[in-house]
RNA sequence: GCACCUAUAGCUCAGUUGGAUAGAGCAACGGACUUCUAAUCCGUGUGCCGGGGGUUCGAAUCCUCCUAGGUGCGCCA
């Protein structure tokens, strides 16, 4: 695709003005409107070397210019010299790309192959997956498949929470008050009340700390009773976990959990040990981090067992010798922040350089209106309930507006799960946010089903039209401010997508299919389409189609289908 | 107490490496379907960009101090 910023830059280096190509570039920016042109260069930093206001550096520097094949015309507003790129030239490159690249479009090779290991989702087995969890799951899944889209190598890693003292509590709860037949018939939930009941009792009687301590020691030793009781528990809670999976549609190359870390630690401690990190300190073992500002990494425990931050250690150890690993992304939740920042430190300070490449990417809290969420005092909305919602009030809005539709169900899970991943990748993942009902279940405005509907108006309209791709369109016919807005969205794509990827930011590409839904939508309402006169109507069909083409790439790489009608 | 994050319209949020009049959606009101899917489109209004100071030709954006909220800070993960 021809880029046009780079061809804007080329022209000003041939004005020789004495600066760089790199130089011209920081000072080329997007005008506020169109009318301004698609590209400005800022003359406000010649000012100095030139001796001469700003305006007439801009005016002189326009009459130098030839605009060439690529632009329109050059003009000087102001200080600035505004490039009017030609709008052939630019729904020729991006109806050529399109055409050519289908729903490769938007990528690059930038990965060349080269092996990203994104970790998310990673609940803790025996609680419910619930509305807290959501965040990990839907960026790191799109994240994941963005990578992919750039030509990276990435595995999806799912970290099971299958280790810890708390699994430690759960043995000790189901010795004590468990049993099989009614945890079988409904696992999460009658593991949920045992791990609530356990901890509501320890408040009462301090003992019950130790004793799940004691279990998950015996866990770690290897116990027999202990053993099977974990890979039970564990076994059970993963075929919950993926009825919320299938309904995502997200599926992971690995589930190694903290527990297959388990016996890859001793010697990472060893190993901490030899390199002369490790330091005893009230009774445990830590690394003293005091030199860097930050509290010590715990390591062991005074009862000799381990802690969170050795299994994460041992963790990116292991997957930096079975991966070889070019990126090492963690999605977790901002609260563990310093958590990450520690365990990072250590291995940089047991001399690791690929330290750099374990990247924590972190994300706002979800809370509930009446407060933070808590899966001990009950204050939880679960995942599964808010999907089944959304797909059944998705289905009311389907028999309501298009009774005729043929697969409703199907349709209604496509949309309705979509609009809460939608929901969940709009907003810059810093971001905290409080969940409600309401909004979740509005489908109005920038919303996941106005992409999916635009999405749908575009599929339709190539299937009345029966378009098909030609060798040749006469693209000039396209010169409607609303046809040439799209097209300019389009061209962007690219770019969205690739700071998307250099940012871990999905939201950027939300952003973006929004702004490409909205003036497809424009464009639809102001441009008769089907009943223009034949070869403006090939036109604009090839518009549409390209439209589709962006939207359904966009929503794939959020982790979202893109149904043909709804 | 220390560290990190957040603060932009009534609400929820965008705002590219500092640049030209700070933008959307929701909510409110008015309009557009015998015509390509009205989950749509068009129109109407709103801002000490949390506050002070600084850097700069130029600051919502960078630096600094302060305020408010959130999160984290040794045997949970």
């Amino acid at each position: 695709m021809t880029d046009f910023k780079k061809e804007a830059i080329d022209l000003i280096f041939q004005a020789e003005i004495g600066l760089s190509k790199d130089e011209i570039e920081t000072l080329i920016e997007i005008p506020p409107t169109y009318d301004m042109g698609d590209y400005a260069f800022a003359c406000f930093r010649l000012a100095k070397t030139f001796r001469k206001a700003p305006n007439l550096i801009a005016e002189e520097l326009v009459n130098k210019i030839d605009a060439g094949q690529y632009f329109e015309k050059i003009e000087n507003v102001g200080p600035y010299v505004n490039f009017f790129v030609s709008r052939n030239k630019l729904t020729e490159t991006v109806f050529n790309s399109i055409k050519a690249e289908k729903d490769k479009f938007g990528s690059t090779d930038v990965g060349g192959g080269r092996k990203v290991l994104v970790e998310f989702s990673s609940p803790n087995i025996a609680k419910p997956f619930h509305i807290g969890h959501i965040r990990t799951t839907v960026i790191g899944n799109s994240l994941y498949k963005i990578f992919k889209f750039q030509g990276f190598d990435t595995e999806a890693l799912n970290h099971l929470g299958d280790y810890g003292t708390q699994f430690g509590m759960l043995i000790a709860a189901y010795r004590k008050w468990g049993d099989a037949e009614t945890i079988e018939a409904d696992p999460i939930n009658e593991l949920l009340k045992l791990y609530v009941k356990f901890n509501a009792e320890a408040e009462k009687d301090e003992s019950l700390i130790d004793e799940a301590r004691y279990w998950f020691k015996e866990l770690e030793d290897k116990n027999e009773e202990a053993i099977e009781l974990w890979q039970w528990i564990r076994d059970i809670s993963l075929k919950e976990f993926n009825k919320v999976y299938d309904m995502l549609n997200i599926g992971f190359d690995s589930y190694a959990g903290e527990s297959f870390y388990s016996d890859k630690m001793k010697e990472v401690i060893a190993e901490m040990e030899a390199k002369g990190l490790l330091r005893e300190s009230e009774g445990a073992i830590i690394v003293d981090l005091e030199s860097y500002d930050m509290p010590p990494a715990l390591i062991k425990k005074s009862d000799g067992s381990s802690l969170y931050a050795t299994r994460d250690i041992a963790a990116a150890i292991y997957r930096k010798e079975h991966y070889d690993f070019y990126k090492n992304i963690y999605v977790v939740a901002s609260e563990q922040n310093l958590h990450f920042k520690q365990w990072i430190k250590v291995i940089e300070l047991m001399g690791y350089d690929w330290a750099k490449d374990c990247i924590h990417i972190p994300f706002g809290m979800v809370s509930l209106e009446d407060g933070a969420l808590s899966t001990r005092k009950g204050r939880v909305v679960f995942l599964e309930d808010v999907l089944n919602k959304a797909v059944e009030s998705t289905l009311n809005i389907i028999k309501e507006r298009n009774p005729n539709l043929e697969n409703k169900e199907e349709v209604a899970k496509q949309v309705g799960i979509g609009a809460i991943i939608f929901q969940e990748l709009f907003n810059s993942r810093i971001k905290d946010y409080v969940f409600s009902w309401d909004k979740t279940l509005s489908f109005e405005g920038e919303t996941g089903p106005y992409v999916q509907y635009t999405h749908a108006r575009a599929s339709s309209l190539l299937e009345k039209g029966e378009f098909k791709l030609k060798d040749k369109v006469d693209y000039t016919l396209l010169k409607d401010e609303d046809e040439i807005n799209l097209i300019r969205l389009l061209y962007k794509f690219p770019e969205a997508v690739l700071d998307a990827t250099y940012k871990y930011e999905p939201s950027f590409i939300t952003r973006h299919i929004v702004e490409i839904a909205k003036a497809f939508n424009k464009f639809y309402n102001s441009c008769p389409i089907l009943s223009a006169e034949e070869d403006l109507k090939e036109a604009r069909l090839m518009l549409v189609y390209c439209s589709k083409m962006v939207i359904k790439t966009g929503l794939a790489l959020l982790g979202m289908e893109a149904p043909n009608k709804m």
